[in-house]
RNA sequence: GGGCAAUUAGCUCAAUUGGCAGAGCGUCUCGUUGACGUCGAGAAGGUCAUAGGUUCGAGUCCUAUAUUGCCCA
């Protein structure tokens, strides 16, 4: 132990250190917990490669290594999984950005080639993010660290693409998919992004053979080129005629039918509806009923194929201009009107997405689902906030099959074959024989990322980790993920090993700025967590990202209470700082008996005893924030604000004992709280833990307090806040008389019922309102202010000072606040439901407060008379 | 269109079996008392979005409404 603290704690010196001291001696492995620890497991959501640390993930980190430090000191055998994501597309895009930066590109440069730099820029680049997560201070087992496109982890992957195949989950067709054209690959359902926009909506004439014409409106005009039928409502009188005859697509002059179907809206646009089941998820529906033709009219890339005659060869939006001009020009227009409407973007890179036919690999998810849902429905996983168990409910119930292929090189690769005469062979190898080829598409990223919990602790293989820590316990994530990830570990999990892969489901929100706006680099508002660390260090961060929030919700963050979060980390500091050098050489603790302790030592004995007994309910709850606020203000608003300066008078006395006493108590509040506080701020309170005596090993893996009911003191409670609010009455009338806090003043007490309380401790008085005699009297001194609390009366002389008039108007404005009070109190007790219906402790309470303000009231009421008489 | 949140002090947020509305920042007044000015003391600041209802009692539960945000179609 060193011999004295610095001034202050240098975050920026000592958080690499202790880092680097808990993972080089091994904390963050659950093997330190021994063998027949019980686990605790989280899987840490993988950041992508691509990523830096972003303050989305300062919040997951803080989060999770709260629960795994909390519980690591309870003694579980506590294992935080990382691992990173190979994120397909994203970082597919970053290497083909650096290919074009090269004058290249993947098409030139092949397959293989490409891979292999995306391998060369991982190298490079991943490891970006599992620093800076280090930094964070998040604790979790390095040695276990993971990535998805691990040899393992793929191996998983192929063996639950054939294994679903065999089990006929798994097919092949062709789809209408989500295309997205500028990176040439579908995507799934949960990829696109829908909103609103401004666009328009185009009316025309669809003409029918023998003269009439169909007026029909279209967002998409140059979806008219596939159009393969045009559809009314059955019941509308104003087509009805026009049912079953031949309708011409303008411009290319291709017959199609007439037809009527019930989907139609009668109410939108013309009531008249374009069919074009190639490129829209409704029509295609509407042409399955119907048994329409499929007329792609686009190429992969968004152009006009060949089906699109003139038009073959132009972009899909050119082209849109080009037909509207020409059915303009042939009199087929009618008007164009601007029309709100939602456009599917993809939810990576922005682009318009078309529905597109192609030939594609789907998951039946049928049956995955049913068997989440009644895991769910079983209780056998929770959600924390629960009202996310109703938004998952609704997207299993009505879940699609899941297309999982996507036409992209980085990524597991789809173990297929293709045969010389079209068939398909699923498997790890080629079949024998001449003439099979792989398949060129890889998975969804979110298909390897399903497999996590499992596939990370070794899975297919039994493992002994697998054993051992599967299933974890908490997956904590933000709830943007809920359909993408936790949904599909659940149905994976379920459905490979039989088992709920966690039973808990914490869901965090969106971190926001102080304005509730959401962080983009266009607003400006960007906040780098990394910037935060330098000026403030990892502490307050954590900690005000902890206890800005409630779980499900977002986060505003204030970067003003990272600040004051910084001075609180001084505060405790200094707290420190105080206890440890006024502890003696060879200090041992050992808590005194309760009844040899003054007042002020029971009450924060108590206090500290029901701030654990609270904090532990609210972990209990994941209320994390909360009980952050709650260690918080106990140690700077009780701890320090009061105990501490009342420690100062044992502390600077003659008596030996009282001194001893008075550094037991201070050392093992100290002591106990900054364990509280551990999993919220681990750098601070690691280093605090190396100054303080008599400690075996690191605070990372010290004991959770836990509550000891002998210290729990409603007496001592009741004691400490008459002399708290006495002190207080003190130095309001100090601050109201202009006596600056540096003169000295005497005071007289009539103590009332409590004598004895108020004898023991007039040393109090000393220390925290500089008045340093009390002399105890039955009746008011001449010129005196004075303070009420419960049935004592506290006079300060103020010889000279004294305005009467002031005073009485003081002294009747309390008056009347205290008598409405107890007006209030009277009617609830005077009434006959309160008494008989409210919880006893409650009816109890109300009485023994009506009497403490009736008894003060009384006092008042006698002062006022004498200063009256006075005046 | 359906669902879910949020609405509390100037700002950011708490208030979890319904029982006296709190904190941080900001504002105003003081302060060289032996841990800390990265501090201390005191003060001001509230129709708990609105309207009904349930209840002895509602910020909290119920029903509407408004505004904002998110999810789903």
């Amino acid at each position: 132990m060193p011999e004295s603290m610095p001034k202050n704690f240098d975050f920026a010196e000592a958080e690499q250190r202790i880092y680097e001291r808990w993972e080089r001696e091994g904390w963050f492995k659950p093997e330190v917990a021994g063998p027949d620890a019980e686990p605790f497991v989280i899987s840490m959501p993988p950041p992508n490669i691509t990523g830096a640390l972003h303050i989305g993930h300062a919040l997951f980190a803080s989060l999770e290594d709260l629960m795994i430090r909390y519980e690591r000191m309870r003694g579980k055998a506590a294992l935080w999984v990382p691992g990173t994501d190979h994120a397909s597309i994203a970082t597919h895009l970053v290497v083909e950005r650096l290919l074009e930066a090269e004058g290249t590109s993947r098409y030139d440069i092949g397959r293989d080639a490409f891979i292999e730099r995306t391998w060369q820029w991982k190298r490079e680049a991943g490891g970006t993010i599992t620093r800076q997560l280090r930094r964070l201070a998040a604790s979790c087992d390095w040695s276990r660290e993971r990535f998805t496109l691990d040899e393992g982890l793929s191996n998983a992957v192929n063996d639950v693409f054939i294994s679903l195949h065999e089990q006929g989950l798994i097919y092949r067709g062709p789809r209408l998919v989500n295309w997205s054209p500028g990176l040439q690959t579908a995507v799934s359902d949960v990829e696109v992004e829908r909103e609103e926009e401004a666009g328009k909506l185009y009316f025309f004439k669809y003409p029918i053979d023998g003269g009439d014409v169909l007026p029909v409106a279209t967002t998409r005009p140059e979806t008219i080129l596939g159009d393969t039928a045009v559809c009314v409502h059955p019941e509308d009188d104003r087509y009805r005629h026009l049912i079953g005859k031949t309708a011409r697509v303008p411009i290319l002059n291709r017959p199609i039918p007439v037809i009527a179907d019930e989907y139609v809206d009668r109410e939108f646009g013309t009531g008249a509806l374009k069919i074009t089941p190639a490129h829209d998820f409704n029509d295609y529906e509407i042409g399955q009923r119907h048994g329409l033709a499929l007329i792609n009219v686009m190429n992969k890339d968004a152009t006009i194929n060949e089906n699109g005659g003139k038009y073959a060869g132009m972009d899909r939006f050119e082209t849109r201009k080009a037909l509207w001009a020409d059915m303009e020009a042939a009199g087929l227009t009618i008007e164009v009107k601007d029309h709100t409407m939602v456009v599917p973007r993809s939810q990576r890179g922005g682009e318009v997405i078309e529905p597109l036919l192609s030939e594609q690999w789907w998951v039946r998810m049928k049956p995955l689902a049913d068997k989440a849902l009644d895991a769910v429905r079983a209780g056998k996983i929770r959600f924390v906030p629960e009202r996310f168990e109703k938004v998952f409910f609704h997207w299993l119930e009505n879940i699609e099959d899941w297309c999982i292929s996507r036409q992209l090189w980085w990524g597991h690769r789809i173990p297929a074959w293709h045969g010389p005469n079209g068939e398909i062979h699923v498997g790890r190898t080629a079949p024998d024989g001449d003439g099979w080829t792989p398949d060129d598409d890889v998975l969804d990223t979110w298909f390897s990322s399903g497999l996590w919990p499992f596939s990370t602790l070794g899975w297919p293989e039994q493992t002994d980790d697998l054993k051992r820590f599967y299933p974890t316990h908490v997956m904590e994530t933000g709830h943007d993920i809920l359909f993408f990830w936790v949904a599909r570990m659940i149905m994976f999990g379920l459905w490979f090993t039989d088992q709920a892969p966690f039973h808990t489901v914490y869901l965090h929100g969106l971190v926001r700025d102080k304005f509730g706006r959401k962080i983009s680099k266009t607003l400006g508002n960007v906040v780098d967590p990394l910037d935060i660390m330098d000026k403030y260090g990892t502490d307050p961060l954590r900690l005000t990202l902890i206890t800005s929030g409630t779980p499900g919700n977002d986060v505003n963050l204030d970067v003003d209470r990272v600040e004051s979060e910084w001075k609180f980390v001084n505060k405790l500091w200094q707290m420190t700082n105080f206890v440890t050098s006024a502890l003696p050489e060879g200090f041992t603790p050992a808590l005194p008996e309760s009844n040899a302790l003054d007042v002020p030592s029971r009450w924060i004995l108590s206090r500290l005893n029901k701030v654990i007994d609270s904090v532990q309910h609210l972990f209990d709850i994941y209320q994390y924030g909360e009980a952050g606020r709650q260690i918080r203000g106990f140690l700077w608003d009780e701890f320090a604000d009061w105990y501490i300066e009342a420690s100062k008078n044992a502390l600077y006395s003659d008596d030996a004992d009282a001194r001893g006493r008075t550094l037991q108590v201070l050392f093992h509040v100290l002591e106990t709280s900054v364990r509280l506080l551990h999993p919220f701020m681990p750098y601070v309170t690691e280093e605090i833990w190396s100054y303080l005596p008599a400690r075996s090993g690191p605070i990372i893996v010290a004991p959770w307090p836990t509550l000891d009911a002998s210290h729990v003191d409603d007496r001592a409670e009741a004691d400490m806040n008459v002399l708290i609010e006495l002190i207080r009455g003190v130095r309001l009338v100090r601050t109201e008389y202009g006596v600056e806090p540096s003169k000295k003043v005497t005071a007289a007490i009539n103590p009332g019922s409590h004598r004895e309380t108020i004898e023991t401790h007039a040393f109090l008085f000393a220390r925290l309102c500089n008045v340093p005699a009390v002399s105890l009297v039955s009746a008011a001194p001449e010129d005196s202010a004075s303070v009420v609390v419960s049935d004592a009366v506290l006079y300060l002389p103020m010889a000279g000072l004294i305005d009467y008039a002031a005073e009485i108007e003081r002294l009747e404005k309390e008056q009347a606040a205290l008598s409405a009070r107890i007006a209030k109190s009277e009617s609830m007790l005077a009434n006959e439901g309160f008494v008989s219906r409210a919880r006893p402790e409650v009816v109890q309470r109300e009485r023994d407060s009506l009497a403490e303000m009736s008894a003060s009231f009384a006092k008042n009421a006698e002062r006022l008379s004498e200063l009256k008489a006075k005046a």
